[in-house]
DNA sequence: ACCTTATTGATACGTGGTATCAATAGCAAT
DNA sequence: ATTGCTATTGATACCACGTATCAATAAGGT
């Protein structure tokens, strides 16, 4: 498994936030339903991302790729990445190192945590994001469809150690 | 007052979502406060942001601006954009045609809504956020220091007209 | 193994934003 | 008001991130 150090290089081993990491298999899997070809590219690509706990650029990803893999062409890393995107396989991360990272998507845990310290990413259970959406529609009267929330600070391990 | 038309066209007069317009004058003031200096381009780019209801990129300010000021140039915005975003004047929309739009911010409005069909923004109070982001520090022990939220959908007036 | 065609990699291109630097114009002191 | 200092400006060149193009490659059904 490739290990991708986020940008804060402070420690060697961030701190231990605990999350479930999605299945490449299911990643590709997914692809195959969609009806995509399965290529090593994606396999290569789909492994960088779906173990990352860090923000991950495409540019990030393209240097990862290559060194496993290393014609592997850079169109080819933001394709994909764009086509992950779409699937909900990853998500956009905003207003952290600009607004081209990314992380892997957890399902019902779509409240998302960005350590300014370490640099890692933690999902957060919806339902508050849930309550709260539902509070603002009934006291707005806007139909809200989509929402994006982003909370940034410093982790629980990392308040400890500094 | 330049009118500055959302990038949806499909009425000319878009929703009436009332809202606080915050006095350019303030903006001007805040600028002199933290030391700048007062110039001709600052108060023709502030009274752009200051009046705009819909998300307004750089370059549509840039446009705006040689209306009334040909001359001023491409990286003076830029410039003052990223100066007022310091301030807090003004607000980074993502998510929206882009990562690229700011709106006026509004003090204890802080969550946004923006409607999908017309292209408004609307502030909500931001007690609801404030709650979220309490229990959120004490179920995940994280410490949290700066959040984004940002809701797009159908405004209720849009709803009625659809 | 073959054939069709989605996918890939290399390259050129485009767009949004920034660095540079001489010219301009605030502002404070006189 | 005039002067002098320097922040700000405008024009240009530049850079980075991302996209379009297109021939070559490789999935995967037959």
């Amino acid at each position: 498994m490739l290990l991708i150090r986020g940008i804060n290089k402070k420690r060697e081993v961030g701190c231990r936030i605990l999350r479930t990491t999605l299945n490449p298999e299911d990643w590709l899997a997914a692809l195959d339903e969609s009806g995509f070809r399965v290529t090593t590219v994606q396999e290569t690509l789909i492994d960088i991302f779906a173990h990352s706990q860090y923000p991950l650029s495409a540019e990030q990803a393209w240097d990862a790729a290559r060194q496993s893999r290393p014609k592997t062409g850079r169109a080819t890393v933001y394709r994909m990445v764009e086509k992950l995107e779409n699937l909900g396989l990853i998500r956009r991360v905003h207003g952290y190192q600009g607004c081209s990272r990314f992380v892997p998507t957890l399902p019902e845990l779509m409240m998302l945590f960005i350590c300014l310290d370490c640099g890692r990413a933690d999902y957060l259970d919806s339902q508050p994001l849930d309550d709260l959406i539902q509070h603002t529609e009934d006291a707005s009267g806007h139909h809200i469809t989509n929402s994006r929330l982003e909370l940034f600070g410093a982790c629980a391990d990392c308040q400890q150690t500094d």
